[in-house]
RNA sequence: GGGCGAUUAGCUCAGUUGGUUAGAGUGCUUGCUUGACAUGCAAGAGGUCACUGGUUCGAUUCCAGUAUCGCCCA
């Protein structure tokens, strides 16, 4: 070994140690711009846009999955000729961002109405701009091959054009209007949501039964309610039209307790008879449904509460009250007047706020919508006709559902930090919806205007983001080129929020579909199932792993842990899985490299004319393992993928094709054919394996390079492997199989009979046909080492050596003489076990053929295949019970 | 209440159009300072494929129902 290559290759064990490895190939990346996408017309494009991480968040591991998936998906295609492009980028987050500063204001002993808008958004908008940038450090570090120099924010300023673009059009052409009706609404956050921001959960509750007084009568009609502090805004009562019971009082008038206020009594068909007592209070302005009575029935909208929840003057004395102490008075002094008549425990869905998790309230004001049909039905044809595509499919039905089932969208928030709503209200009363605020009105041409105090929901400037991203509404040749994109990443928890919104978009605006597929992975869960959240502190930070392991250990291990679409769990362990591999793969790779010498090859031409068998095996292998990748990456089936190559590596690879290259003894120098073919199949692991471990890979190909002046600077640009079918050999690989079944027969004998590692034992090999024999003959110097074998002898003649133990495989018979070691008892056990399974196997089959239905109904092929199943086993019990007399007769 | 998904080794998961002795990793047991790797090597134990029916010559696989868990919608 020559001192350069000492220097190049410790052959002290020294195992990888990602750090500094990762810290230095990221800066160089970064530094060579390879991740640039560039508008060449020459290749063929391939975008990805990334779901933008919300600042307020950290990254958790479910990111490090989400963006671990795209990376791999987009190095592979760089790697593959493609022009890649990876576009990154954050959402401003609108109401978790803001609700983060007005709790740092509140800690300050101020609020942002007192800071006053200017000020206000000038703060959130440094926090929001640091978060930013540390998210997507954390990104990049995770190893992610993004275009970080188009870098976007939603809040940019020409994202934010598009936003105003997109809402004037949408005015115009009729689809955003205003309206008055129920919304949801955190009383937390103060502001307004959409339906699909308001999660639903169980919680238990109660059924208040209250009595309401029937006016000039002493009876009573008896209501149950879910809640009861809404009755202050009750305005009418209702039964169904076809409950008899109740028929009589329809028309009449009811005293609401308390307030005393005058209900009337109606009849409408929404009314369960079943629910309750069959009676029910209507407050239109606290419940969807009770609004839409009160607008068949003419009904008074009153509205009991606050902004933030309190209780307003409406309610009479419980004004100023917090919802929820209103609700304990009021049922104490209803009891403490006898209008209370029971209370039964009741379980009910509460709806809560996405971003605050406090219970949202229905509440009447005035917001803008986007009426949403008309824009649902190119998305929902999408679908039909194949243009959309969901990974696993099962989603395209939650999707679809939703499409035919649309609502329309509430997109004001009553928040400062976003898209503030373009629209402009003058003192005539005319309203102006423009870009830029108009210096005087159209119609009154005065010029006390006031624009809308609102902001947008974020979500409105998300569905854009495919587009305006890469320059939308400009005409821009980034958008020509790479939109549109190749393939959306995201979690399930957004299909309606996000997913489903940008296709609907992507019609609208741009005129094409923004993504034809859509790969939907689980949401990580911690080890007992439960989902890694923030405030339950399960979480796991992916820099944590980074730091003890590595990015790529991460990456791998996410990967091989995440079954297609369904919810990993994971602990901190899972990490485990993919350090070693990483430190395998490497510490491979400094094998072949110690072994070199002064040898010099051309990596990218196999010597054919000198394989042997191992060779061609390998080779035979990595053809098939090229094949299955690219099968399962087309699929969306990254876990498969990362699974394959990880077995073929490890296993077929190291533990199986350098073993059996190395030569009997230390010194002596590897066959050179066999070294050329191993640096041949690392150069082919490293490309495979580069999407998903790209440091380590790129490291060992760094330094290979030395080696090999034509070895590319960077596996970037791949080439990936190419699929041929040149070395794929079924009846190579089931005569190496034939050699594998000797060696495990062999460490499996001598594992259980205890011989010590260090001591070589005889080998005597009993064959059944010629063929066999001399494959065995052919290639016994490799496998002798593995199977730490001193004498062999092959033959179809052979005699059962005294005091061996012996192992009975299809074709032949294995015997390992073991005079002084062997235990007979111990032998005896192993044999007569292996009988039995042969036996219980035999039955079966025998069962089986002796089936006349099975014999007419099933095809030739497994017929023949019982059969020869069925002799080889006969064969083998014969042998063994020979083996086994033999044994007793010592 | 409606829809979707899951249930396979102690744990995390594979299992391609029905025919395998049901696999992998991890954990466990045993033995190894083996010359790339103890983040390793070798061997071994470990499963009524949730349950009940049905279709079939044959079901982990297809169908129906039940149970449990999870998610979405109302």
């Amino acid at each position: 070994m020559n001192t350069k290559t000492k220097k190049r290759v410790n052959s002290k064990a020294e195992p990888y140690d990602p750090k500094a490895v990762e810290s230095r190939l990221l800066g160089s990346w970064l530094e060579a711009g390879y991740f640039k996408g560039e508008i060449n017309k020459d290749k063929e494009p391939y975008s990805i846009v990334i779901p933008p991480p919300n600042v307020t968040d950290i990254l958790h591991l479910g990111h490090a999955l989400n963006n671990t998936i795209q990376d791999i998906l987009i190095r592979q295609k760089r790697m593959s000729g493609f022009e890649a492009e990876w576009l990154p980028g954050a959402d401003h987050a609108g109401i978790a961002t803001q609700v983060v500063v007005e709790k740092q204001l509140k800690k300050e002993g101020t609020t942002r109405r007192e800071l006053g808008r200017e000020k206000f958004l000038e703060r959130t908008r440094i926090l929001a701009y640091k978060n930013k940038d540390y998210i997507l450090d954390q990104l990049k570090k995770i190893g992610c091959s993004c275009d970080w120099e188009r870098t976007r924010f939603t809040i940019d300023e020409s994202l934010s054009r598009a936003v105003l673009k997109v809402f004037i059009h949408l005015y115009e052409k009729g689809l955003i209007y205003r309206g008055h009706r129920i919304v949801n609404w955190c009383p937390s956050c103060q502001t307004s949501l959409s339906d699909d921001e308001v999660e639903h959960e169980e919680k238990q509750g109660s059924l208040w039964y209250i009595k309401y007084k029937l006016k000039g009568s002493d009876q009573f009609l008896t209501v149950a309610t879910t809640r009861p502090e809404t009755m202050l805004g009750d305005t009418a009562l209702a039964v169904n039209p076809k409950d008899t019971k109740y028929k009589r009082y329809v028309g009449k008038t009811a005293i609401l307790p308390i307030l005393e206020r005058e209900l009337p009594i109606i009849a409408d068909s929404y009314v369960d008879p079943e629910f309750g007592t069959g009676v029910v209070k209507i407050t239109p302005a606290h419940d969807p449904n009770d609004f839409e009575i009160g607008k068949r029935h003419d009904l008074e909208e009153v509205n009991i509460l606050n902004n933030d929840g309190t209780l307003n003057a409406n309610a009479g004395k419980f004004k100023g009250l917090d919802r929820y102490d209103a609700r304990k008075q009021l049922v104490k002094e209803l009891e403490k007047k006898g209008y209370l008549e029971k209370i039964d425990k009741y379980d009910l869905a509460v709806g809560t706020c996405y971003r605050c998790h406090q219970e949202i309230e229905p509440y009447l004001s005035d917001q803008w919508f986007v009426r949403m049909a008309p824009l649902a039905k190119p998305a929902t044809e999408a679908l039909k006709k194949g243009d959309l595509r969901f990974h696993p499919d099962y989603w395209s039905k939650t999707y679809l559902h939703w499409m035919e089932n649309i609502k329309d969208w509430c997109i004001s928030r009553q928040l400062w930090w976003g898209h503030r709503i373009p629209v402009y209200y003058c003192e005539c009363g005319e309203t102006i919806v423009a870009e830029k605020n108009p210096e005087k009105c159209p119609k009154c041409g005065g010029a006390d205007i006031t624009q809308d105090e609102d902001v947008l929901d974020t979500w409105f400037s998300s569905w854009l983001w495919p587009f305006s991203t890469m320059g939308w509404p400009e005409k821009d040749p980034l958008l020509d080129y790479f939109y549109p994109t190749r393939v959306l990443v995201t979690a399930s928890e957004i299909i309606f929020l996000w997913v489903a919104r940008m296709v609907m978009a992507g019609y609208e605006f741009v005129g094409k579909i923004p993504f034809n597929d859509v790969y939907i992975h689980g949401t990580v869960r911690d080890a007992n199932g439960i989902k890694m959240s923030k405030s339950l502190g399960n979480g796991i930070d992916p820099l944590e792993i980074i730091d003890q392991h590595g990015a790529d250990a991460l990456r791998i291990s996410l990967v091989l842990a995440t079954p297609d679409g369904q919810d990993p769990w994971m602990s901190k362990n899972t990490f485990e899985v993919g350090r070693n591999f990483v430190n395998k793969l490497y510490q491979a790779a400094r094998f072949v490299m110690l072994r070199i010498g002064d040898t010099r090859f051309d990596i990218n031409t196999i010597p054919e004319n000198d394989l042997i068998l191992v060779d061609k095996w390998i080779l035979s292998r990595l053809e098939r393992t090229i094949e299955a990748t690219n099968r399962s990456i087309e699929e969306f089936k990254l876990s498969a993928a990362a699974k394959n190559l990880y077995s073929f590596t490890w296993n077929d690879f190291c533990s199986w094709y350098i073993e059996l290259i190395k030569p009997d003894k230390p010194d002596q120098p590897i066959r050179e054919t066999s070294l050329n073919v191993a640096f041949y199949v690392l150069d082919k692991i490293l490309k495979l394996l580069h999407p998903f471990i790209p440091f380590v890979t790129e490291e060992i190909n760094l330094k290979l390079r030395e080696y090999f002046s034509a070895k590319e600077d960077t596996l970037t640009f791949g080439p990936w492997p190419e699929q041929t079918s040149k070395f794929k050999d079924d009846s190579l690989e089931a005569s190496f199989e034939t050699i594998q079944s000797v060696v495990n027969a062999v460490r499996s004998i001598r594992a259980e009979m205890n011989v010590p590692p260090g001591k070589r034992s005889d080998l005597h090999v009993r064959v059944t046909d010629e063929a066999m024999g001399k494959l065995l003959e052919k290639y016994q110097d490799y496998f002798r080492s593995l199977a730490k074998i001193n004498n062999l002898i092959i033959g179809s003649d052979i005699k059962k050596p005294g005091l061996s133990a012996s192992a009975v495989i299809s074709g032949a018979e294995i015997f390992v003489p073991l005079e002084g070691l062997i235990n007979i008892d111990d032998e005896k056990k192993r044999l007569e076990k292996e009988l039995a399974n042969l036996k219980a196997q035999l039955e079966r089959i025998s069962k089986k053929l002796a089936n006349p239905d099975f014999l007419k109904n099933a095809p030739t092929d497994i017929i023949n295949r019982e059969k020869n199943k069925k002799a080889d086993i006969e064969e083998r019990v014969e042998k063994l019970n020979t083996n086994l007399e033999q044994l007793l007769g010592w």
